[in-house]
DNA sequence: TATGTTAGTGTGATAGTGCCACTATATTAG
DNA sequence: CTAATATAGTGGCACTATCACACTAACATA
């Protein structure tokens, strides 16, 4: 029951400070400036620390999710969310990580990016202790462009259900990307997340239909209607689409940052 | 504008695997074994990570939240959040690390525990990059002790008003704290939470006040009860608490793993 | 037995939703 | 030009969990 090689017992190093005597703790001399001089943050056994996303978009009328081809040891040649460490020199933020992930891979500067939960335990990753903060993001598929990787991964946008039931992702993502997929559907029960998937002008219909989409079941169209426009979120663009029959107005949505909450859960068929 | 003593330059390392020539990404020779084998954490820059967790639980009809004086550098003699880093060789998870606290802070084993956020960034610690998994933690106050700590820390219960406003909390707690307390607020309107602010057993008078005080209003009395009632989440104790008047059925949560969501939420007075 | 106090209920009003038939306005076929 | 088709958008009632508040119930104590 050791499947891993995993750090050698005599790397693991004590967490107490080195050179520093800590006697009466509130009388403790050392100054805070001679603290932080000596102190090394390569003493201390500390956890793998990476970043991880499920990126969501819809294509076809259906949910995707971006995938990579892992090209390097662990879980070489497996599907993984897109992730990777933290570049301390170069990233301000967990955020900041994200987000330069998310435009490596998309081409995408500014989606909606919101942090699902951490995962870190002694067993996910083979390398050792390690911790994930994990996000999702939405983007409107026509803002996005896949490029080749400069590291040359192979991506590729999947059907979430596909993601989860053929694609035996690496680590624990099979875990984490349904975390994710169970937190976008609960919150379109009671947010407007989904506009974040379409583009910057939309119909009330097209809205609509992403809802039906994420809930995977029929939305009654008054109610609707009712629901998002009554939330004050939207603004008529001016602007209608036409087409084989009646134009629609299209809207765009007034302020982005802000997080709208109904008082109360869409409740479907009766 | 460099108020800390950072890291300096030449400690930097890269990210990249010392040793390993990754020329063709999906034919890569090196088998996993060998890549693990020769695979050191300590050749990364990697941030530092800790846990810290907000113990809110119920005093004197008031909300107070643990905190703790620290003894060592940095923010010496400052208030805090309980936390601290991980023990890669005692934590198997980082719930484990959080358990951990959590025990030795108040002697509770099993409380309501809840990840609320991670924060991660360059300057929040003057000890360089540093993450944070943030956890609340619900206790009821008749099941703890406080324990004076092997570390001899100095441990108090605060209000959580006093804390966020005249405690001058150290690196960035006040904001974990605020986070904590608004998602705690957050969760009172749509879910039965402050059940595990009571003890076993609770009339149902008992978890309207708390309700009452975590809403910092008044909720009607008829409709709250029905509310919860009706939703399945407690059952009769069979005992009944006597005092002046008539006497209460007393209730306990008939399954404290599951988490009941209210389809509304709670309206308050109109 | 009366009174005070808290537990618990009966019942109507309110508000956001579900439901469904209806009207409105465009394109397209004849 | 007119009718058919199709989708956009509305009117209005039903439903349900809530709010509101007055009421009854049960016990302790004087």
């Amino acid at each position: 029951m050791t499947p891993r090689i995993l750090l050698p017992e005599h790397l693991i190093r004590t967490s107490l400070i080195r050179g520093i005597t800590v006697d009466t703790p509130m009388t403790n001399p050392v100054s805070e400036q001679a603290f932080l001089a000596q102190y090394n943050i390569h003493d201390f056994d500390v956890p793998l620390t990476t970043v991880d996303m499920a990126i969501f978009t819809l294509r076809e009328k259906r949910l995707e999710v971006l995938l990579v081809k892992r090209a390097q040891h662990p879980a070489q040649g497996k599907w993984a969310l897109p992730g990777g460490f933290i570049q301390l020199g170069q990233d301000h933020s967990l955020e900041d990580a994200a987000h330069r992930k998310l435009l490596e891979k998309t081409g995408v500067a500014s989606p909606y990016l919101e942090q699902v939960m951490t995962v870190g335990n002694a067993k996910r990753d083979p390398r050792g202790w390690s911790v994930t903060v994990v996000y999702f993001a939405l983007i409107a598929s026509d803002s996005l462009r896949i490029q080749p990787d400069e590291s040359s991964e192979q991506v590729a946008w999947v059907p979430v259900k596909e993601a989860l039931e053929n694609y035996g992702l690496a680590f624990d993502h099979q875990t984490l990307l349904a975390t994710c997929h169970a937190r976008l559907k609960s919150k379109v029960l009671y947010t407007a997340l989904p506009v974040h998937l379409l583009p910057d002008a939309f119909t009330l219909t097209d809205l609509q239909q992403v809802f039906e989409i994420l809930l995977d079941q029929p939305v009654e169209k008054k109610a609707f209607r009712r629901r998002i426009l009554d939330a004050g979120i939207l603004e008529e663009t001016g602007g209608m689409r036409t087409g084989q029959s009646r134009p629609a107005k299209l809207y765009r949505v007034s302020d982005k940052q802000q997080a709208h909450c109904f008082p109360r859960n869409i409740e479907g068929p009766r």
